[in-house]
DNA sequence: ATGTCAACTTGACACGGTGTCAAGTTCAGT
DNA sequence: ACTGAACTTGACACCGTGTCAAGTTGACAT
């Protein structure tokens, strides 16, 4: 850790995340050394594979948005309901921060087993995250009869996805907002029992 | 057309068609070659780009699987209702044959203009689909007032879309039945108003 | 002042996948 | 027997990732 040289490991990290969170398409590793001021070599000094340091970038993402800080409101809700309404809440405007480096994770997972699992990683705590309102609402006896625990999770899991977000986002020009305003209910309405 | 050679043209289609249906993860033009048993130049006598092959292979699929008959019965649908309904079973049942192809379009969608497009017209004629069930609702009084029938056309079409068939399909082990059967009644309850 | 060590640089190269080019082969139609 | 189209073999260029080797720079110790 601090026998590492943190500012240019922390240099490389932070011109990733900044090339990534544009959504640029292909980010390449001449780009991000580029952006960190240093050369293609030293790049791999540092991270010896593109999947090592976007997965270091996930990390580091976390890190500093202190996501369970984030997650805080949701863990605490008193209310099954109130913790679903918080946690699309959440997890919502968390997405816009990372979608970036999610598509790029996804999109060399074929061809790579550790960033496969990295985002696997990172999809199964979202999953957790669900699961977990589901089963206030279960608590509270407001889930709809017609899904188990389990496939309220996967639906709602499902709906939150990340291309999901992308689609309503930007090919359906919904503002982030409107995105989780409207998610919200269309959450609620799939996963509370009707009155 | 008929001036072309279809019988190897269509062997490389199917070929293409083939691979691509199991999921495979990266297709190359040379496995496409040897399972369709020419050479991979010969390949490139008749398809001069991968890109140009996927959508043809697109169109291919198209045709074969007779899109148009398999919409008729969501198209004459008497309600709005039964119109939702029919929509959700075609294309989710239509899904699991377009997927693979669909995927491999999708990833190649940042370094090919075409391909980009192409994918973009099938999105948009799923989306016509998704805002004709919308419109037939509209008309029977029985779209939920918390939706305008755009944003209830984008959310349809959202729901369906071919990522989150794929994780309800293969990362929550759904069954093809349980996916349209869940994804209708979630249909349902996002877009027909509350009795 | 000298030596040493780590971080970094330059420049070359291998590899895999796409796409191109050139020169042959095969074979049907005439 | 000749032509032309479909196809083959084999070489090569390009790009992006990852590797290797040799040199520079500067801080720190002695």
């Amino acid at each position: 850790m601090s026998s590492e040289n943190q500012t240019t490991r922390l240099r490389i990290l932070t011109a990733t995340l900044d090339l990534l969170q544009g959504g640029s398409k292909s980010v390449r590793m001449s780009d991000i050394a580029r952006t960190a001021g240093i050369s293609r070599q030293a790049l791999y000094l540092h991270f010896s594979t593109r999947a090592e340091l976007l997965i270091a970038a996930a990390r580091h993402l976390d890190e500093v948005n202190e996501v369970d800080a984030r997650l805080e409101p949701s863990r605490t809700a008193e209310t099954g309901r109130a913790r679903l309404k918080s946690w699309v809440e959440s997890w919502g405007n968390y997405i816009p921060e990372i979608w970036g480096l999610g598509e790029a994770l996804a999109a060399m997972q074929h061809t790579d087993a550790d960033a496969a699992e990295a985002l696997a990683d990172r999809m199964r705590a979202v999953r957790d995250g669900c699961a977990a309102a589901v089963a206030a609402l279960h608590r509270d006896g407001d889930l709809t009869p017609d899904l188990s625990a389990t496939e309220a999770t996967d639906l709602l899991w499902t709906m939150l996805s990340v291309g999901s977000w992308r689609q309503l986002r930007f090919d359906c020009g919904w503002s982030q907002a409107d995105y989780v305003a409207r998610m919200t209910l269309a959450a609620e309405k799939a996963l509370i029992r009707a009155p």
